[in-house]
DNA sequence: CTGTTTAAATAAACGGTTTTAAACGCCGCG
DNA sequence: CGCGGCGTTTAAAACCGTTTATTTAAACAG
């Protein structure tokens, strides 16, 4: 490294102020064409490179947008993650990831670090237990906050997400019409908004068939496949035999339904397996997964839009946005058989 | 927002100067302990942030590091960040992370965003086709760049990567010691030096059993589970039947025991598949996949305190580090059929 | 009193942006 | 022909919020 070219650097070896360098650079009508191409080009021949940080220290927009959800490993994030970035790199900003793994703590690190950084906004799924004072905190200091996936009460944020209750009780309806009757309902927890509407959506359309609730037949666990894979052992050996399950996700279901085949039986046709999210690999897996659309990418795209118009000034309407989920048949999913038990 | 609280809000209620309350917040002891304490103090009640881009201007220390991989989600390149992260994360330095999806040129804007936000240093799994130049920049700017995953000739920065010939050649003979003669080579390119390395290693591990090296078990291809599911029904209709397929990485593997299972056959009984990486899934697939463990978790971790050694001032080696693979024996493997065509 | 410590203040960076002011060329008018 | 006025370019300087050398002031020991 020669030495730091800067703007000074051009504007001497130019015979020019700094100003006019500055301005010639983002293209100021108040600099004349001919002095401008020049000073880009021995901008281009020096090498030199913006500082954005003194910039942004007189400016106050840092281009730089955070994101922190549970894991972005988690195919389901990581699907939305993949809408958001497309969105805002459409923008020119800069966007810094981050996990929380549902801790709080880390969350607010990620957030207190944001504004050290002097980030413009944050997109947040909220970590488990997220009390309103830590979203405040960023809204507060001037960086706005959108929340996807999860919802938080008492606050007034925009918020996106899947509509939870109706996309399960669409998975759940189609085992009933399927006849099947003993329905347990496996992963996830009932601790957050997402956990309690996804339950009340399985309540819900058994209570509309008339079908009797029993608790013991929700199977809580952690929302992966290794879960889901360890959940089969419970679920195979509870006593009422459920001929059918309702998944938390589709990493759950799978991982189930490879939980199953170890143990000897087919899903899709000995047990009837429903996912949720309809992630890229539900349709590869074998049986091919019946599951419900949660709307990943519109969640992401709605949210980094969302977001970006409320940077640019425009008034955007605070409160729930709700995606519509859809019901994806594959074969994972059959009619009850006769006599499971004989 | 009330108003934006700076060291200088803090030093006038209380009658200090700005420089004082500095040295304070960061525990210098040219401040006396009970000043320290009423600045603290002070500092938390007003809601004090600190403001990074400020104190990197004047220092030119980011605290910022880069992480730039082909595909985050790619839960090869995920369980390596996870090592980075955790590693850089007791450094208390933040991260920025980006795919490049083998685009040279998103790659490259990527580190141009970089260098202009001041990081301090920069991990890469540099996209295929990367001139050295794009790697140089960032060097040339004062940010020193790590590689992982890949190799870039005509550099002499730190590589670190698993030993892909070597590993390949376990899983090979590991095939062979089984009985089967007629193995195909499934996924990913020839045109990254892992790419060549991988196919070297297959090649050395036939010719030192004697067998003949037949182009066309090459079945090249995406290295994900789509691909390996779809380049099942090439597999399946090669005329030389081959018994047993290496895949380039697990997800091609399990992606192919899919479309095996598809077509109505049995993968670990009539065909063995052996995958690379020992993903977490490796272990929970149906049935469980023999692989290859590459040294995510290693890769990561000693990239990252290569990196961090670097920029506390020790002069690290540089050149290729490679990790030693292991091979990991389960299901989806077996020994040859006595007449896979009768 | 002088010479050291110790504690805190002053002021100059860091590298841009932006407001304000000055220089310049050109025009029309008296 | 000289001068005020105007529009276009460019220069100068203040500012953003820290850090850090350098000074200053106070306290204390010899």
């Amino acid at each position: 490294m020669a030495q730091k070219i800067k703007l000074s650097t051009i504007a001497e070896t130019l015979g020019v102020s700094t100003a006019t360098v500055s301005l010639a650079l983002r293209d100021s009508p108040l600099v004349a064409a001919s002095t401008r191409e020049k000073i880009k080009e021995q901008a281009r021949a020096l090498g030199y490179i913006y500082n954005r940080r003194a910039a942004s220290l007189r400016t106050s927009r840092s281009g730089i947008i955070g994101v922190v959800v549970h894991d972005i490993m988690n195919p389901f994030y990581a699907e939305i993650l993949k809408a958001i970035e497309s969105e805002l790199d459409r923008d020119r900003q800069t966007f810094i990831l981050s996990n929380h793994y549902d801790s709080v703590e880390k969350q607010r690190n990620f957030v207190e670090t944001l504004l050290q950084l002097g980030g413009d906004g944050v997109i947040m799924s909220p970590a488990i237990g997220t009390p309103p004072e830590d979203i405040r905190l960023a809204e507060d200091n001037g960086m706005p906050a959108i929340l996807i996936a999860r919802s938080i009460d008492g606050l007034d944020v925009p918020i996106f997400r899947g509509d939870d209750s109706y996309g399960i009780s669409l998975a759940t309806n189609h085992l009933i019409g399927l006849g099947h009757r003993t329905i347990a309902m496996v992963g996830g927890t009932d601790q957050t908004s997402t956990g309690r509407d996804r339950y009340q959506g399985y309540v819900n359309a058994l209570r509309k068939a008339n079908i009797e609730v029993d608790p013991s037949l929700r199977i809580p666990g952690p929302r992966t496949k290794q879960g889901g894979f360890e959940a089969a052992v419970h679920f195979l050996s509870l006593p009422q035999k459920p001929t059918a399950a309702v998944c938390w996700n589709d990493l759950v279901a799978i991982g189930l339904m490879n939980g199953i085949a170890r143990a000897g039986l087919v899903p899709g046709r000995d047990v009837s397996v429903t996912g949720y999210d309809d992630l890229e690999e539900a349709a590869i897996a074998t049986p091919a997964l019946t599951t419900v659309w949660n709307g990943q990418s519109e969640v992401g795209r709605n949210a980094a839009r969302a977001l970006l118009d409320k940077l640019s000034g425009s008034h955007e309407p605070d409160g729930i946005h709700l995606i519509k989920p859809e019901m994806r048949i594959r074969q994972s999913t059959g009619p009850l058989k006769p006599h499971p038990e004989g």
